[in-house]
DNA sequence: AAAACTACCTGAGTGC
DNA sequence: TGCACTCAGGTAGTTT
């Protein structure tokens, strides 16, 4: 499942494959993913155009071009493969690019749960204008998180990590592995969380998160390959999935609970409420 | 208003 | 072997 790890990597993938190429080609094959895609505009916008850049925010990656960007977003099973031609291969396959000369990316997300829209330049899209600061980013503080988490009544720390609202881009897994790392139960409330903690939870989140990064750069070769699993790279799990095993650090049972509909793994013994 | 819940979707896994 | 069922997860939109 793309998490931001997974994001960051397929941007830095996409960068030599297509920064600076033109668009020349471009296949829609269904009208419909978690959104309707806006085809007319994003054709208009990029079909024979130079890629100028490549950026990303939060879980979202924007292919930009002189007058706006694609704004693609991987939802829970979507990656990009690299193709011999534009002619589907894969089942699921919902989009086709070509970029000069011959480079063909398909865009394939059997769940649907992921996104292609539009963004014009200087109007933004509602839904990176809602996106909190990026935790890779240098705008995010543990100053401004406490401040925020202040005033929230009963939000628990793992629920409040989870909100893109409040961060970007930090998914189920590493919640639950930045909380385990930084010894801090996710039933906190975030309002508990002092200056120090903060701190801690958020170079403990930035420290995860670019560990898991770098462990994708060993594997970017894989993002060629027809199987995008390879892709997503296994970073080592401490806790995540782990009900009932070993805490690696006291031998404990990992426990499992839920929390918003969401399973949370966690240590009873190591991570302090 | 804040926080939790639901819907969207398919494939993997389980139990019969 | 196959069917029915449950679960997983990101996040916008809805409900409590």
């Amino acid at each position: 499942m793309p998490e931001l790890p997974e994001v960051e990597t397929l941007k830095r993938a996409l960068i030599p494959l297509v920064l600076n190429k033109r668009l020349v080609k471009l296949n829609f094959l269904r009208k419909n993913l978690r959104f309707p895609i806006p085809s007319t505009k994003i054709r208009k916008g990029l079909l024979n155009q130079d890629v100028a850049k490549i950026t990303r925010r939060g879980k979202y990656i924007l292919l930009h071009g002189p007058d706006g960007a694609l704004l693609i977003h991987l939802g829970m099973s979507g990656r990009f493969t690299q193709a011999p031609s534009m002619k589907p291969f894969e089942k699921h396959t919902h989009a086709v690019f070509k970029f000069a000369p011959e480079i063909y990316l398909h865009y394939i997300d059997p769940r649907r749960f992921g996104c292609l829209l539009w963004v014009p330049n200087n109007q933004g899209h509602p839904l990176l204008n809602k996106i909190g600061p990026d935790p890779l980013g240098k705008a995010i503080t543990a100053d401004e998180m406490k401040l925020l988490a202040k005033n929230c009544k009963k939000i628990s720390i793992k629920n409040f990590l989870m909100d893109s609202k409040r961060i970007a881009g930090v998914g189920n897994i590493y919640a639950c592995e930045t909380l385990f790392a930084a010894k801090i139960s996710p039933k906190k409330p975030a309002r508990r969380i002092n200056s120090s903690q903060w701190t801690l939870l958020l170079s403990t989140l930035r420290d995860i998160l670019q560990r898991s990064i770098a462990a994708g750069g060993t594997t970017l070769r894989d993002f060629y390959s027809t199987d995008g699993n390879q892709g997503y790279y296994k970073f080592s799990l401490a806790v995540y999935g782990k009900e009932n095993e070993p805490c690696i650090v006291c031998t404990q049972p990992i426990k499992r609970i839920t929390q918003s509909a969401r399973s949370t793994f966690y240590c009873k013994e190591c991570q302090r409420p």
